[in-house]
DNA sequence: TCATAACGATGACAGATGTAGTCGATTCGC
DNA sequence: GCGAATCGACTACATCTGTCATCGTTATGA
C-alpha cells in the first residue's frame, strides 16, 4: 500500500494538498515554477493514480486529482526513514545534530522549548 | 561535489565509517546480513568511488576503501533536505510532528529537554 | 609450473524516475 | 457543422538504482 512517492510526484502532492481536487491543467498552472510541460504532470498524475496517492473523479471529460493520502502520513513515514536511518531511530541526535550545524535559531530553540513543556504534560 | 548517495550505497558507507578502510571482501563480510553477492558490493563499492565518496588506495593488488565524506555531513544534507521538502525547512515541525505521532518516548523527551537547556546557553 | 583463486573493470538487465511527444476521441467556439 | 483545442492513454527514452555475472589479469599454492 505504502508505495514510496518519488520527488517529483512530491510536489505533484503538494500542489493537490494546497489546492482541494484539480485538473491536470490547473495543477500544471500551480507546478509553473517548476517549467515542466503539461505532459510531464499528466504523466506524473498517472503514475501518483496508479500507485493509489491520488483519487480520480470523472468531470466531464476529464479527470480531477485529489489526494487520496493524508500529507502527515507521508511526512511522518519519510521522517521515521529518514530518522532511522541517519540517527538509529532517534529523534534527539537529528536535533542536536541540526543544532550542533547551526540550523536552528534561537527562536527555533525557544518554541521547541514550548514544545518541549507542553508534550511533559 | 555532493553527489547524492543512495540506500544501499549508504549501507556500504555505514560499514566504512564503523570499521576504517577494508577491503572489498571485508566489507562484504561486515554486510552479510543484506546477503548481496561479493559482486554487488564491489559494484556499490566502485560507483561510490566513482563519486568520490570513498577513496581507494592500493595495497597490493587490491584496493582498501575508506570513506571520503564525513558522515555527518551526509546526514546533514539529508536532514536538510528532508525537512526542507516536509516542515518548509523549520525542525521544530518535525519534532512536534513526531511527537504527535508517538514516536517520541519520555526519554526521548527528557533527553530534549535537557538538549534544549543547553542550547539555551 | 600451472591450475586456481581473487582482484578490479566492465557489461548486463530490470525497475524506478524525470521528462516529454503522440494519438484517438471528444468537446467547444465560431 | 467543422476545425481547433483539449483530454487521458500510451509510448519513448535517458538516467539512476539494485543486483549480479563475466573477463582479463595477476598472485598463490601445490
Amino acid at each position: 500500500m505504502t508505495e514510496r512517492i518519488s520527488e517529483a510526484e512530491w510536489q505533484v502532492m503538494e500542489i493537490l494538498w494546497a489546492h482541494g481536487p484539480l485538473t491536470a491543467q490547473a495543477a500544471a498552472a500551480q507546478l509553473a515554477a517548476t517549467a515542466w510541460t503539461l505532459a510531464t504532470v499528466k504523466t506524473l498524475l498517472s503514475r501518483l493514480a496508479a500507485k493509489g496517492a491520488v483519487t480520480t473523479t470523472e468531470d466531464g471529460r476529464r479527470f480531477l486529482y485529489a489526494p487520496a493520502v493524508a500529507r502527515a502520513d507521508i511526512a511522518a513515514g519519510e521522517s521515521r526513514r529518514l530518522v532511522d536511518r541517519l540517527f538509529g531511530g532517534r529523534a534527539t541526535p537529528l536535533v542536536a545534530h541540526l543544532a550542533e550545524r547551526g540550523e536552528l535559531s534561537n527562536a527555533d530553540i525557544a518554541e521547541l522549548e514550548a514544545l518541549i513543556r507542553e508534550l511533559k504534560q
